[in-house]
DNA sequence: CTTCTATCTGGAATCGATTCCACAAAAAAA
DNA sequence: TTTTTTTGTGGAATCGATTCCAGATAGAAG
């Protein structure tokens, strides 16, 4: 590997000068300038990232940890910081945790070793010793999807976006709407989108069944086993389901037509989410679009914002959400 | 932030023995190390992996280079890699070229520098001087989706699963099979594929029409616009068709469908890919899973062959793929 | 009692860059 | 012509770790 020492000697000049070429910084003579360019495109000499940042405190890292890869939100997101953080060059280090709690304290650890120049996370629930471990991280960092008081947020409007979506059930003219979540412990995905449900029922004046509120996890089967719960525990078969994912939504609408019935028109379906999937389903899904890759960039621009000016007060962003017309309603 | 020397002068001993503990090797006193542990627990010191990895030469990062970001294959690459590399303790440094061959080069140049013990590189069509570019890099490498000699390479097998497929097809006695393909430039996906449908139905002494064979880009409506083409062409209408890929079929599929046809009766479909989508699609959609996860898995066991064991040599790893048999055929 | 080996320790060099500072030469201002 | 400013250069310190090496001490072997 060669090194700016060997250029220094190469073109006859300090490491100073090649130094002050490379970086187009300082007094350099044309003459000197020519030399060092030279040897440099000779040899196809690359200077040492990691040197420098030791330097310069600088990596043009960002660390960003996922609860999980390979899901179509992590997939958007990643995109949306990419756009933004590519064009100032900065460069995406990844961190699974897996939906792990104890690997995102790990990785937060790991990421300030490596210095990176900023930290985003995504989580989907947060304990209290990572929250401290937040606190005490001074490096540019941005919560996304959970909120941490004290801290810069995107979040998503999960309470509202499920409560829309029931109030236009109801403009719909569908009362009997029951709900598949998934685990409180979620707190948007389940807790709050739940939590929009109900209130958006009460407030309605509409009864919610005790056996139309089935808890799920995150794929097609689960939806389907939920779905058959309950239809078959019912008193009252409803005439609308909302599902928190469009995975369970999926899942509810095959159960619903293997049993012969007609979505909408027996029972209507509605998902969250607005995966690909749901556009080219059978008929195509209505769902809650949460602009995951804008989420990505305004992310990602908020900590740019504080690498650069360092204004690290609080911020809460949230992103705006399109509800999805198509036909399962 | 704190330094191995503020450690070592609050323990009262050496940096040199700070070193030793941190890193569990050579002789320190059971004395020394209770001291120095005691001082690293109360500071929550973390060393530099920056100042290591310069000494080192180790950075214990690898970078990934993939042509798009937030496609069901990238993700599902990266998280093959993913399971393997963590487990070794790598982490990954994203790079992401958006299909701009200039970009591959810069961004291989760009990990050099940081120093990654290794690059994995997905690309769709590689020209001759990113090729020397490669050549020339003398970091552990791996190839994933296209050929280059000499180095490491997980591939998937195309051709032949093009092949299969019309056999496939064949075998359930449809004859006349249109193509919907992409652009050869793209020489898995466009030109393998292709060839595998053509070299298939010459080998069963069937006819292409010309206005069977269509080119897309990547997407739904692409497949749309390219069945409606084949249908308002042809002299002969097909009671087949195979697209390149699984958006392409579903593209294709809905045409038909609204067209008021029947799948498969009137026309069979099948895709290539096997994305979720052509599960829950209706009717579900025959395509062929080419075991992304797998080739991740594969790729990361053969970088860190390389980087473990230093054997440089050519390796091809041909993935296994399955051909997944739904009701639209 | 001497010699050898194993254990323990820290000073100093090193990795490959940047950057402070001192100094020299040339150009501009007085 | 003298003084000041601008331009150009390189030596040496620095970033925060690892690691070579030399030296000290203690215990084992002869």
């Amino acid at each position: 590997m060669l090194t700016i020492k060997e250029i220094a000697e190469r073109a006859n000049v300090s490491r100073t000068t090649v130094s002050r070429v490379i970086n187009n910084a300082g007094y350099v003579s044309e003459e000197a300038k020519r030399k060092v360019l030279k040897v440099i495109e000779e040899t196809g000499y690359i200077p040492s990232e990691n040197a420098k940042s030791l330097r310069t405190k600088k990596t043009k890292v960002i660390g960003v940890i996922l609860p999980k890869i390979s899901t179509e939100t992590s997939s958007r997101l990643v995109k949306g910081l990419d756009e933004i953080f590519a064009k100032e060059g900065y460069q995406i280090l990844l961190a699974n945790t897996n939906l792990n709690p104890e690997k995102e304290i790990e990785y937060l650890k790991l990421l300030k070793s490596r210095h990176v120049d900023g930290i985003i996370l995504s989580a989907t629930n947060i304990n209290q010793s990572l929250v401290e471990e937040i606190y005490q991280l001074k490096i540019p960092f941005v919560m996304v999807g959970q909120h941490i008081s004290g801290m810069a947020n995107v979040l998503f409007d999960d309470y509202q976006a499920s409560k829309d979506m029931i109030q236009f059930f109801i403009h719909k003219g569908y009362q009997n709407i029951a709900f598949i979540g998934v685990t409180e412990e979620d707190r948007s995905v389940g807790y709050l989108r739940k939590l929009g449900y109900l209130d958006a029922m009460k407030e309605n004046q509409l009864a919610v069944e005790e056996s139309w509120v089935q808890t799920g996890i995150f794929n097609v089967d689960s939806g389907y086993e939920c779905m058959k719960t309950i239809m078959a525990t019912t008193k009252r078969t409803p005439d609308a389901v909302l599902a928190v994912t469009d995975r369970l939504a999926i899942g509810a609408s095959q159960y619903i037509k293997d049993k012969g019935l007609c979505i909408p028109k027996d029972i209507a379906v509605a998902g969250m989410g607005g995966s690909e999937l749901a556009r080219h389903i059978s008929p195509p899904l209505t769902t809650i679009d949460f602009s995951v890759e804008e989420a990505g960039r305004e992310a990602a621009s908020l900590l740019l914002e504080q690498i650069n000016g360092g204004n690290y007060h609080e911020t809460i962003k949230t992103i705006k959400y399109r509800l999805l017309e198509r036909s399962s309603i």
